[in-house]
DNA sequence: ACTTGACCTTCCATTGACTGGAAAGTCCAT
DNA sequence: ATGGACTTTCCAGTCAATGGAAGGTCAAGT
């Protein structure tokens, strides 16, 4: 697949893809004969691996040691399948909080309902 | 305080410091007659705040809007406290995984026993 | 009083991780 | 065969720091 279908299928800039090659983060996948890079459905996993690591604030060399261990574990560790829970959750939560400073925005109540939003968010992780 | 004390007591950089006070981010704290910078306690904990928040990947708009909040909500809501635990949640399970890469880089063992470490540490965390 | 070394100041340059835009090539539906 | 949506490379700009130079301050030791 194009880069195009492989940025939409993952939530990485196509841009962003072509500059996580040019670091060596990722490895140059096939071209076809018009040049344009051509992308398969592993190619994806691992750039969603990358989009989840980076958005929770992990380097570009943290995530290189993160994809090398996932590489070498995945499929062999189902304890990796609960790294990937966890960061999932952690996803979840950062999003929860980015929602509520921006919900809550001006709102100087001190009882701001998107609190309780929070609370029960927070909880439903929990339980 | 001194900005090295500050910077000591906070983890956040002296560099960083000034940083975060020339694009807004924290307040200007009043100066001795030397010109040095004089920080309190209160400033602590809004830089360690501002630390945990940026380490997990949340930009300095979002800091900033997460710190009204904080500022206004703070002390007046006992759920900030629980959005508090969840980042130091957040915190330790991203510390977790970075040792993990690392203590684990070159090890190609299939059971890598850090992989028992992070488990144990998981399950302390959900349970 | 003077020196030494650890601190502090500002300012400017550089880094890391993207992101935007130009200029040009490819693909495909009308 | 033409238009529009894709793709390519390359170079410049942004964001969030970080490093380093040049110099001022402070407390301890001699």
């Amino acid at each position: 697949m194009n880069i195009g279908k492989a940025s939409e299928l993952s939530g990485v800039r196509a841009k962003t893809i072509r500059y996580y090659e040019s670091i060596g983060l990722i490895p140059e996948p096939p071209r076809r004969e018009s040049g344009y890079r051509d992308y398969g459905l592993p190619d994806i996993e691992t750039l969603k691996f990358v989009q989840r690591a980076r958005n929770l604030g992990f380097t570009i060399k943290d995530v290189s040691d993160l994809l090398n261990l996932w590489n070498d574990k995945n499929r062999a560790s189902s304890r990796v399948k609960e790294i990937e829970g966890r960061i999932d959750e952690l996803e979840s939560m950062r999003r929860t909080l980015i929602d509520l400073s921006n919900k809550c925005h001006g709102d100087d109540r001190p009882d701001c309902p998107i609190l309780d939003d929070l609370a029960s968010s927070l909880n439903g992780n929990r339980a």
